[in-house]
DNA sequence: TTTGAAAATGCAACCGATTGCATAAAAAAT
DNA sequence: ATTTTTTATGCAATCGGTTGCATTTTCAAA
């Protein structure tokens, strides 16, 4: 649509490429004309097919071998119409847990012989549907997709549901009876990391979370005040604070805090950046870690290691969740495993527990 | 090569495939046929050929569009064999910095309409000429690559340079007379690191470096020596580790440190995670970061922030570096740049300053 | 040896866009 | 009004596999 021309007089010229010293593909002609058989033998033999004779087919498979044949994608895909391509669609790429995950579906595609097109939303829902729609056109077999932010329909994603191509959240998922969503259980693991405060003897537990139109924050407030609840704790709304996770949020709630007259004496974070900076920007303040103030986080980032006190945090698996979707989407494609009704694939998660919220000291 | 076939009787039949309610796409014969013109004209009317008239081509595009025409990127691509797809094949996707690296690529890509294949090579040789021979395969217009750690030959990407497929190097290069490098100068930065060391007060500085056989580690220890140098400060081979740069050999560094007589008074790594790694064990065994041992890294990974004292390091333009990368095969590929002889393209990087470097108290 | 079913192979029509060359239409020159 | 040039369009072959159906070959059963 948005090719350039500047031909001067002849149109067909090829101005743009560069001419190489011809080096001719083999195709299935070129076999079949070799070995006197016909070119749709030779497919069907490439492709090992039941109905060519073993012999015929070994001699076709070493010729092709021997000369070095490689199958024309396109001329194939036209025909056969799917692509063996995948697309991924992710908010950003550059964060460690993404693109370990990303890590974990190249895995699993290349090993089944699926090739992945990535691209990325930057949180905008715009830039999503855009990327959808490029998807579209590519004709991807299949879509694994992590939500935007801002996302809050599914409309721009009409097209696939209506053809029926498949399509696999995971974590920034939302449901919807047409596709499969791929998450650890938030809420279990939120309980989980909040209960462990609770164990550990914190009492005015805050917790900083995202928009809770994404199922997984939702979900982390949820498993929050679960946990409360078990302790009969009541949920104090000036202790849940909605950011948006970024490490400027995180220093934001450290100076809210400040500013609190009964301070909050522990802080579950629902990802670790936003309790990092927090918890650093406490400490430049003077407070101690954990006993003036607990921390949890969320994710499991390399940070959450390196900063003292080692932050307490969920491990997320990034990897194992990257390699899941891949292969659900691919089991869909080959027809292996059909999409049931309500498909919701929970991956373990674990509580990593550092220093940042070691047992309180009596009191309290 | 590796379909599975479990047909009973026939054979043609489409087992594998979900049939759904018959979605016919558009194709150019479609809008031929509405208007009463021939494909040709279609076919150039929606690639702006000038050959045909501003007013049947508005037409054109105008029930195109309408009709929700979507061409037909196999068919495209087998006739004008090429693809607009580029390959990307780096070591490790899941760092921080490939993974904004690749962020940058995608960001160019997408906006030129060429889509990305990502794989990675998990620091195998044998693996790197897997996804090479795939890429091949795959027939990308371009290949955009940085080395495995085991890389010590180009025979693997013989098949492009043979073909002429462009081919661009960034971050782990080998110079090669067909091919474009993009790297920052690591050689500068490992001096400028080194320098501040220096300038700051400490003399006995260890480098903890990769395995030189890549060029990265080798220009980051050329660099170090050459600062030395410059202070006349010999270079003692006792400080200079050739480690793997892991987080554990960070702590081996470090374990290794405590037991040397005269110990470094500073460490400068060539990477960030084995700076980091060391410098925590090192605190934990009660030396103090830096009056005890000052530190700097390369890389400027999320951690060095967060990190107590934060370190200082290397800014590495990983998002820019993406984005030349693709920038200049692109320009490759269209034909406005053409490659030169030598064609290094270095990037800016940056020194940050942090407390693991702090000016040394007096003494020494 | 004949016959019939099963197993292999071939024929030829696709898939949808691109493009060299020929031709037709429109514009300019005579 | 006629010829020449320029500009638009159409024809038809091509890209390389795939696959329904027809045809041939093979081989065991009669």
């Amino acid at each position: 649509m948005h090719k350039k021309y500047f031909l001067p007089r002849l149109y067909g010229v090829d101005y743009l490429r560069t001419t190489m010293p011809e080096y001719r593909e083999i195709t299935i002609y070129d076999i079949a004309r070799e070995l006197a058989i016909s070119p749709a033998t030779v497919s069907r033999a490439l492709n090992n097919h039941p109905a060519v004779k073993k012999a015929t087919r070994k001699k076709i498979q070493d010729l092709a071998r021997q000369l070095g044949y490689r199958s024309n994608t396109f001329a194939s895909n036209l025909r056969k119409k799917n692509t063996h391509t995948i697309g991924v669609i992710v908010p950003r790429l550059s964060s460690y847990f993404m693109s370990t995950v990303i890590a974990g579906m190249e895995q699993v595609a290349r090993a089944e012989g699926y090739n992945l097109i990535i691209s990325q939303s930057s949180e905008s829902m715009i830039k999503e549907a855009d990327n959808v729609d490029t998807m579209f056109n590519s004709r991807v077999d299949g879509l694994l997709v992590s939500l935007s932010y801002e996302t809050d329909t599914l409309a721009h994603f009409e097209p696939f549901f209506k053809k029926g191509i498949p399509l696999i959240f995971f974590d920034r998922i939302r449901e919807h009876k047409q596709c499969m969503g791929i998450v650890i259980d938030n809420q279990k693991a939120a309980y989980d990391a909040t209960k462990h405060l609770l164990d550990n003897g914190y009492r005015r537990i805050m917790h900083i979370g995202g928009n809770p139109i994404s199922h997984v924050y939702a979900e982390r407030v949820k498993g929050y005040k679960k946990a409360l609840g078990d302790y009969k704790i009541p949920v104090d709304p000036k202790l849940v604070l909605t950011r948006n996770m970024s490490e400027q949020a995180g220093v934001d709630a450290a100076e809210h805090i400040l500013k609190m007259k009964p301070r909050p004496d522990a802080v579950f974070s629902a990802n670790d950046a936003c309790a990092i900076y927090c918890m650093l920007t406490l400490k430049k303040a003077g407070l101690r870690i954990p006993e003036d103030i607990a921390f949890a986080g969320f994710n499991n980032d390399p940070m959450s290691k390196v900063v003292e006190p080692g932050l307490t945090t969920i491990d997320y698996p990034g990897y194992a969740m990257g390699e899941a979707a891949a292969t659900q989407l691919i089991n869909q494609l080959t027809g292996i495993s059909v999409m049931q009704a309500t498909n919701i694939i929970i991956l373990r998660s674990e509580l990593i527990i550092r220093g940042s919220s070691a047992k309180k000291k009596r009191k309290s």
